[in-house]
DNA sequence: GACATATATAGACGATTATCTATATATGGA
DNA sequence: TCCATATATAGATAATCGTCTATATATGTC
């Protein structure tokens, strides 16, 4: 089964998970939900920004808005990385199975023919 | 324990994967290592535009470089995606936490002052 | 050494992004 | 109803991104 490719919100999450503010507001998050002065206050950044930043993460699904009063609590949405887990999943395998050759490989014998060197130019 | 968020590489591989035409081209090495000309094979792009492609998979961590005469086979790094594993771990237990809790309130009972609404506007 | 092939680099350009300031909207309280 | 507070929206701008064409580099072959 080829990784689901496609599902048009990995655009979104990647995208959002991309950029360093955001992936902080998430962490922020991860203490309880927080109001948007809240998540604005720890960098030095407009409030309309933070609003911005805020509007990406919700359209890609990672937290959900509420309302109090004149207040929007933003609140983790985790099902949000689901479909990171999904894309990942394969990959993970294959890498877990690369390790387990290797291991099998390093145990067995270490001469062997190293045709195309695949270190970092 | 806070999630790990200023290794500066997550910047790099999230912006890596938020491109659907990287993503394809990571789909396309799970079958194994392929050519510059083959990874470019399947898309309507210049071959410059697929080599800018790859060094940003390169620059991530996401892929590997060889050298096999003229070509440079291009091959999975999967522990490229290490770093998101190390991310995405607290969100993944938060979300975890949430479910079990979710579950046993369910069980529960279900009336309860639903305060802030977090649908979607 | 000259040539063919595979890939990389340079430079340009339109689209998107992150940011700002200014202003609009929504909600509770006097 | 008018005001204050919290947040959203509009519009501008500089930087980055994805793409192209043209050209350079590297490697094997004749």
């Amino acid at each position: 089964m080829p990784p689901p490719l496609d599902m048009p919100s990995l655009d979104l999450i990647f995208t959002a998970l991309a950029n360093p503010t955001r992936r902080a507001m998430l962490a922020q998050l991860m203490a309880g939900d927080a109001t948007v002065g809240a998540l604005a206050a720890p960098f030095d950044l407009s409030q309309p920004t933070i609003s911005s930043h805020i509007k990406i993460l919700d359209a890609a699904g990672l937290v959900t808005r509420g309302r109090h009063a004149t207040q929007r609590p933003v609140r983790l949405h985790p099902g949000g990385l689901a479909a990171i887990e999904a894309w990942i999943g394969p990959y993970r395998d294959l890498w877990q199975a690369r390790l387990e050759q290797l291991e099998t490989y390093a145990t067995t014998l270490q001469q062997q023919d190293n045709t195309d060197d695949h270190s970092r130019d």
